[in-house]
DNA sequence: TGTACATCAGTGAACGCGCGTTCACTGATGTAC
DNA sequence: TGTACATCAGTGAACGCGCGTTCACTGATGTAC
């Protein structure tokens, strides 16, 4: 079906899209006013359709919300494995982006990042969604493989301990200071110049050269 | 006025203290259901009152969720303060204290946590909340005072730097896997030797014998 | 190519419910004399 | 010590509102022949 011809308004009696366009809704309204702060009928509302719709694709809102984390750590785990680009051209180089891939995707996505962090959605109950939201760290610890094995063999530290040690000193600057909603707290600087420091003698602690 | 004698239920006319029960209320309901997962009613009703009751103390739900934010920040600065215990014996033995402090703050406040960290509560907004923000950051900002004051004077880093750091590994570690909530990941093995490890490598990373 | 029919996706009206909020009230407490 | 009065904190009834959800429906699309 060709998609909405004429732009928004112009639809006829059906939708065409509307499971993808009640994602969009929930991202829209996420932003504005928080995981919580929005209804089902808001949804509907957000894209032009009754609130009776949005039950043909979602059994509830709360099924809708899984999908919004699903797809968030999709996409969460692409901008993490282009960030990384196989460690090219120097390891140090690639552990910066995927920091600044991380901190971006917490400031333009905030929908999807409160959804997948603090939406309330517990991600052990749907196998799909701690399949994708594993499949995120996967990059991280790949990475993280590639850096232990550059240490001398004897005292390396376990790749899966310093995979989430990356991850949660990147999740913790990202959600105190690159977060995309009132909570933010303020910073006298960068959160990527924060973050490149701390993981600069992070690295060094470990005893690589940078 | 004696605080209801004979336990809750017995009380007359007047509840007679109405607004501690009110915050009381609010931490628990979080804890149960999430910073958005409770009314305003809810609160009155958990309390043993009327809806009308709760208006004669807070404005409305989110000047209650303020106050509760605000007490948190009080009790964090507190329980953080204790635990640095002025650097005794050693700086690393303070600042693993510290570390295991803010982990129990996240796993046994969850209300607190939620409030201060989630909740939406802007805290740029109340003055008051900002200072008990602030405050509790204090603590850990003395702690690296200290800690960098140990280091050769060439190639201190910033003690602000060093605080913030530390701050933020400890909240990322705290947010992943020492919430309270069905958002808390998974993780093999404890969320303190976790944090201590990763405390460790950063310190010796600043060039400090631990 | 045309037609009949099945399926699908969205409608719109309806429902019961609980919420937020206001209001005049009333019971309890504190205080001035 | 007693009494009158002011103040305070909670009541309970009421309101309008929007939500979640169901339902029989209908317009649009796809397909078998």
């Amino acid at each position: 079906m060709s998609w909405k011809p004429g732009g928004r308004g112009s639809r006829g009696y059906h939708h065409g899209d509307l499971r993808e366009d009640l994602v969009r809704a929930a991202l829209e309204l996420i932003k504005e006013k928080g995981p919580a702060g929005f209804t089902f009928a808001d949804t509907a509302r957000w894209a032009g359709v009754s609130p009776a719709a949005p039950y043909r694709h979602f059994r509830d809102r709360d099924e809708l919300m899984i999908d919004v984390a699903k797809r968030g750590f999709k996409l969460f785990s692409e901008k993490l494995r282009e960030a990384w680009g196989e460690g090219k051209p120097s390891t140090a180089a690639a552990f910066k982006r995927i920091g600044a891939a991380y901190l971006n995707f917490a400031r333009n996505e905030p929908g999807y990042y409160a959804a997948m962090f603090e939406g309330g959605v517990a991600i052990g109950n749907d196998p799909e969604l701690r399949e994708a939201a594993d499949r995120s760290f996967q990059s991280l610890r790949a990475a993280a493989e590639i850096l232990v094995a550059k240490m001398p063999e004897k005292g390396r530290p376990p790749a899966l301990m310093v995979a989430l040690h990356i991850w949660s000193m990147t999740h913790g600057i990202a959600s105190l200071f690159a977060r995309a909603d009132a909570a933010r707290r303020p910073l006298p600087m960068s959160a990527e110049d924060l973050l490149e420091a701390q993981m600069l003698v992070y690295l060094k602690g470990l005893g690589l050269q940078v």
